[in-house]
Parts: C-alpha cells; structure tokens; sequence
DNA sequence: TTTATGCATTAATGTAGATTAAGAAATTTA
DNA sequence: TAAATTTCTTAATCTACATTAATGCATAAA
C-alpha cells in the first residue's frame, strides 16, 4: 500500500517480466501497450487518475504488456497474489470496456472511433501526444492528423 | 441446471433484452455478435461444447449482444443472480482473449488474423459459415474468399 | 545562443480490403 | 424430385488508410 513517485517516460513493467502487478493511479498518466515484431506500438489502455493499469495475467505468468508512464505519477502498486481485491464489478466493467472497443475496431471508421474517443476520454485528449493518442485508436499519426483537419473544416460550415 | 434442446438458427438472446444469462453448451454451437446502425453483423465469439457463452452486462441490464445457435445444440442457462459461479479464472482468461483480440485487430492483418483463427480454434473453421468466420475476423465474405486462395497459392508452391 | 532530437503537419503515391455485381455450388424446402 | 434459398467464389472498381518524404515547430541539450 505505499505510493510511489515515478517520472515522465519511466517503465513499470516490460512484456515477459514475471511478478505483474497491478498499479492503482493516484494522480499523473500511465499506459500499457504491446509492440509488434515490426517494431510498432499499439496502446492498449490509457490509466489516468483513479484507474487502475493492469496487465491480465495470471501472477506466475510473464506479462503480455509493456506499462510506463506518460506524466510525473504517483502509483500504489498492488500485488496480484491474494485473491483480495476481487472487485468483480471492476472486472465486468473492463470486459465490457474491451467488448466495445473490439466491436468498435470491427465496425468504426477512424473518425467514428476518434470521435468515440473524444467523447469517451476527453481529458486525455489533451494530455497524452497525438501519436499515443493515433495508436489507441490503430491508426497512424499522419492519419490521425489529416482526419482532425476533415472534422474541423466540416464543422466550420 | 436443467439441459434445454435449440435448433439452429434459433436466436436465446437480443440485445436489449433483459435477465440476460449464461449459456453453457454441451454440445452444439453457439455465438454472440451485435448489428451494427449499417445493419451489418459482427461476431464476438463463437461458444462449442464445453464453454459458457455470456454477455457480460450485469443481469439487470440490458443485453448488448444477440445470441444465437450456429447448429443444433444442448445447452444449460445459467441464471446471473447470485454471486455464485463467480469462476474468477474464467474471468481473467475471457479478458486475456479478448486484449489478444484487441491487439491483433490493431496491428495484424487479415493474413495473419485468419492464420491465427485457424490455429486457434481450427474445429470451428469447418462447422461455421464462411460469412461468419470473415465476421469474427472483421473482413467480408469475398475477402476471406481471395485470402484463402492466395494461401493455398503459396502453399502449393 | 545554437544545435539537436522529437513531434506534428502536409502532400504524393501505394495498397489492403470494401463494394458491387454476377454466376456457381450447396443446402433447404416444397 | 424440382424449386427456392442460402452460401461461396471471382473479377472490376473504389476508397480509407498506410507509407514515404519533406518541412516547420517545439522542447531539450550543448
């Protein structure tokens, strides 16, 4: 149960560390994100404050996701031993939260999903970096970019 | 735990409906999915005997999925009410499919998303319709029919 | 301050997969 | 069985987004 501080681009947890753990945000951003074997980044979950980042697997197994941090944080880190915090509220939450985003991948056009997001997260919109933001939402900044210009230029009419 | 015979093509849940349940089938096929505002389908998972086919809405919500039965099957409803069959296990490893799935849809393509199926869960390839597996993949019918051929193709030589 | 390094934008070109349409096979129904 | 319906395939065309590359702007480092 003890915070801790971690700086701006500090990791947390590397894909095929063991011991994953949980981390409860208190105040900043973190991100958990895989990288592909071409290199690239796919961000799987945004944390801001209040969140908790998790990468689900069990505790003896080598984890799936990369977790660092986005902002300055402080982080109660939380093992995954006990079966404690089975809030299975939360749970059913996340399933639902990962439902919709694979229906979304499967169904939105890019602005649909940007859109989405927007309206989803609006805060963190201004906080995280446009090609974080491009990742999340599995398209790349340059598409990311021209597609906000298309939204503004409709909207100005 | 009473067992119950469906046909298929008969339909156990609509999205919007309420008291959603759980459906573990004995033996058969069954599969979630949604409809889109286009009026297209989009499969989320495909449930053979010995797994539980759920919406994971708590019970006094209403359903996001539709769910129905591929071939003819025996199946058990599951009543979401008490805090029973809370199988935490089972929890986790349905989110770890689906951050699989996530992340899949984000960087691999449609090549690789039907390898991956394919290896996956190679029984259903032949018990589900083409259109259904090319739904579960996020492409159409006619694309999964050319990347079959280009496959073989390449195998051939 | 100057020099880097990272990040966002724009534009040209390329491509995976969608759409459309038509026909062939297979399965279901009569 | 034939007729009807559903499923699968093929090919032509189209489009959303990727890729590449060049340019401007930050922020950070020297």
């Amino acid at each position: 149960m003890e915070k801790i501080k971690v700086v701006k681009k500090q990791i947390l947890q590397r894909k095929g560390d063991l011991h994953s753990k949980s981390y409860k945000v208190e105040s900043g951003l973190l991100r958990s994100y895989t990288i592909d074997d071409k290199g690239k980044e796919h961000i799987f979950m945004f944390g801001p404050e209040g969140w908790i980042v998790t990468d689900y697997v069990s505790p003896n197994e080598p984890c799936e996701l990369y977790i660092d941090a986005i902002e300055d944080s402080v982080i109660v880190p939380i093992e995954k031993t006990s079966s404690q915090d089975i809030d299975l509220k939360k749970f059913i939450k996340r399933i639902r939260v990962l439902q919709n985003r694979v229906i979304m991948l499967m169904s939105a056009s890019a602005v649909d999903r940007y859109e989405h997001f927007i309206s989803t997260y609006p805060n963190i919109i201004q906080r995280a970096p446009q090609h974080m933001i491009a990742s999340y939402l599995g398209i790349t900044p340059e598409a990311l970019s021209t597609l906000k210009n298309q939204r503004l230029r409709s909207k100005k009419k």
